[in-house]
DNA sequence: GGCACCTGCTAACTTTCCTTGGCATGTGCA
DNA sequence: TGCACATGCCAAGGAAAGTTAGCAGGTGCC
């Protein structure tokens, strides 16, 4: 799956939206050399796990990382991350196509809003 | 120059901010198609002109779309925008690379910033 | 048992962003 | 002169995001 053709415009400013953060982008950065479990993680940035987790929620839920939860040698339960090998190409041309799949706010929600 | 090599992590963070809304996705993409003068553009877009300018600054401010003051053929000063053709391919190597040149929020803002 | 490590959650505060409305300026034309 | 169009700015309220602190649960080991 991952992140290959976006569809939605929404889909877009979401990801733009999660990824326009340095702790993202710093989470981001370090689960691409390797993937590591929350608290390890949030040491490492030096920041409150608390605050991971809300970063690593946002990013989940944009689809940029995944989570996996596994079990230490000695039996405690550790979730990992992983960074998810996305591609995202930003052109004018390549956002123009995506407005076309932005819903509006109030109104309805059709694509192709003609103007 | 354009956004070819995003040299310093805050710059991405700046950019990856300004396309993260709607409004700002739906100008770049007018302007995408043919340069246009606010007023103009604001009525295309059906937004005010007061948001427009807000949100075309902002653009500017992030270099992905430029101004040039005309004069139209009955003398009056049009300011036209235009879209920069940018290209800007986001990657979780990439956005590890971008990293190393973030500045910290409180102390200093050294780009190798060891953890 | 007590300590150290892991996990998760929620409430509340602070800061930033978004948006609107109003005001001021300048031009051309009837 | 008054209308229509263009430009710009600033103040203020509302909405959303970021951050902290605290609480509760689980496991292994001395």
């Amino acid at each position: 799956m991952s992140a290959a053709s976006p569809p939605t415009g929404d889909d877009l400013v979401r990801v733009l939206a999660t990824l326009a953060n340095p702790h993202r982008l710093r989470v981001v950065a370090a689960l691409a050399r390797e993937r590591a479990y929350v608290s390890g993680l949030a040491r490492q940035l030096g920041i409150s796990r608390a605050l991971l987790q809300v970063h690593l929620r946002k990013l989940a839920a944009a689809g940029l990382v995944t989570a996996r939860l596994e079990l230490s040698e000695d039996g405690k339960a550790m979730n990992y991350y992983e960074v998810e090998p996305f591609v995202l190409t930003l052109t004018p041309a390549f956002i123009a196509a995506a407005v076309e799949t932005l819903t509006v706010p109030d109104s309805g929600e059709q694509p192709g809003a003609q103007r």
